[in-house]
RNA sequence: GGCCCGGUGGUCAAGUGGUCAAGACACCGCCCUUUCACGGCGGUAACACGGGUUCAAAUCCCGUCCGGGUCACCA
């Protein structure tokens, strides 16, 4: 037996806009591909010149490309299979379908639209009743002759089953009588997408078709395709659908009312390329040992079909902010602060900052970094506070004792001849050490003069050294002043 | 409606005839702690239902119910 090389395509429309679920298909391929050994194909489909979307190439290519998802062929990057833009291929359709025709097994219909809209109306047929199917020699090329339009159907068979197998589902087997005399060319001259994309993933030599399940009731009339051509079937992958929660508890195809659902719209709201990859690797997919964080070549290394899930999948956004907070964990404070920086200057503009402290305190509590403006925007400007919030049970503090504990601490503080953050922490420790004051009582004052608020990320401490001496002095002397009038 | 597919905690899921039915997210509690987090420990919570087959069923068979998909000269 000939071992084939593993070749999977993607083969998007260029709409502009990159849905989560078509982007997890894109990923299934890649890493079915690259599990194997084998190659990743990207062809654009593109033969709806009426949803023909301005730079929706481009945005297909960008995302691919910051998703990490790498193609070894396609219409950038060339291959001995192209050309990989379905419209560049228009000619190649035609041949193919003569060749049914002649050999018996396609024919030409003359039918107008007006008489299938009936048909369809009336249900009598169940849809289209193979009028023109057996006309003779003589009605055909009258017709022809008179110029009426035409499209190409091919003859299903009238009786029987066909039955397929699929990687994930296993066989499922349909009554032909239930199949259509498929169309294969419109009446414009182009092929319908089913056609065309049998010819091409035959003619690209791919093994594995990968799609959505929504595919899967339409895969009997793929396969007659491949027989009526006498072609090796392609192995079938057929992936669960991504759902989303509807309000009522009740679960739908995943669409914008759920959230966002494309993929550079997840990626405004905060996600991170990789977060994202590697929550909709795990959506519809189970590695043997239950791992859950993983890189694109880990992925690589441990995908399998058979790990690939029948059901449904419910499109959970906790979830991929957990996976979100691993990935910023786990980045280096240097990785961090670059990342950071473009939220950094949202708060603080051409201010002069050392930003070098921020992921100390940030990168351990933080989400999203969509969050970072609001968690740090305290210290730009200190915010207008009510004193009550000086008051804290935990800390033993307050409206009496805080003003005392603060001027004790603002005067140490004062007194410090180096601002660092061990001599801030030497200061106000040693201060309730000496008080016999829990750290809180201490603590708690400074943190909420230098805050403003109550929440803040990192400590007292932290606070006061990104601070600087200067600004940190001002707002305790703030504080005090409130917490006298 | 016909046909096809699916149905394990709120969510993602392991499981393939014998387990006290894993794990993760979320949720709750405790600990740690200068707030909030992080972290650690613990907890609530599931095999849709009814029949079979079998010594034994979440696992196999049938039916019911529920959910989804699909029935274009769209892709």
């Amino acid at each position: 037996m000939v071992i084939k090389k593993v070749r999977t395509r993607y083969a998007p429309s260029p709409t502009g806009f990159m849905h989560v679920g078509n982007l997890r298909t894109a990923l299934y391929e890649y890493l079915i591909a690259k599990s194997n050994g084998g190659d990743f194909v990207l062809r654009i489909e593109d033969t709806d010149r009426e949803r023909y979307v301005e730079g929706a190439v481009d945005v297909i290519y960008d995302t691919l490309k910051t998703a990490g998802i790498i193609h070894d062929e396609g219409p950038d990057v060339g291959g001995e299979f192209g050309p990989y833009v379905q419209s560049e291929r228009r000619e190649m359709y035609m041949p193919y379908a003569q060749r049914l025709i002649d050999e018996g097994k396609a024919y030409r219909c003359f039918c107008s639209k007006e008489r299938l809209e009936e048909l369809s109306q009336s249900s009598e047929f169940g849809g289209y009743d193979r009028h023109c199917r057996d006309l003779s020699e003589d009605e055909i090329n009258e017709k022809l002759k008179e110029g009426i339009p035409y499209v190409i159907r091919q003859k299903m068979p009238l009786s029987g089953k066909t039955t397929f197998s699929d990687a994930v589902f296993g066989e499922i087997t349909v009554d032909n009588s239930e199949l259509q005399d498929q169309i294969l060319i419109k009446a414009d001259g182009y092929p319908t997408y089913n056609f065309a994309n049998v010819i091409d993933d035959h003619t690209m030599g791919i093994t594995h078709v990968v799609r959505g399940s929504e595919y899967l009731s339409s895969t009997p009339k793929y396969n007659l395709l491949y027989e009526a051509f006498g072609w090796e079937i392609p192995t079938y992958v057929h992936l669960p659908l991504i759902m989303g929660k509807n309000e009522d508890g009740s679960v739908s195809k995943l669409s914008k009312r759920h959230g966002s659902t494309g993929f550079e719209d997840l990626i405004k709201d905060g996600y991170l390329p990789e977060a994202i990859i590697n929550y909709i690797a795990l959506l519809g997919w189970c590695p043997k040992d239950n791992q859950e964080i993983f890189s694109m070549k880990q992925l690589e290394e441990n995908f399998f079909i058979e790990g690939i899930s029948k059901s449904p999948a419910v499109f959970d956004y906790d979830k991929l902010l957990w996976f979100n907070e691993q990935y910023i964990k786990a980045m280096s404070a240097e990785e961090f602060t670059e990342r950071a920086m473009p939220y950094y200057k949202e708060v603080f503009g051409d201010r002069d900052v050392d930003y070098s402290k921020f992921a100390g305190i940030l990168q351990q509590r933080l989400e999203k970094f969509t969050d970072i403006p609001e968690k740090i925007k305290f210290f730009a400007e200190l915010p207008e506070y009510e004193k009550d919030i000086f008051i804290n049970k935990k800390s033993k503090t307050n409206l009496e004792n805080a003003p005392v504990n603060l001027q004790e601490a603002y005067e140490r503080l004062k007194a410090l001849p180096n601002w660092t953050f061990d001599a801030i922490h030497d200061c106000l420790i040693n201060m309730a050490v000496e008080k016999e004051l829990k750290n809180g009582t201490v603590m708690w004052p400074v943190r909420i003069a230098a805050a403003g608020q109550k929440v803040t990320p990192g400590g007292a401490i932290e606070i006061l050294d990104i601070l600087g001496r200067e600004e940190s002095l001002k707002r305790l002397e703030k504080g005090l002043e409130k917490l006298r009038s």
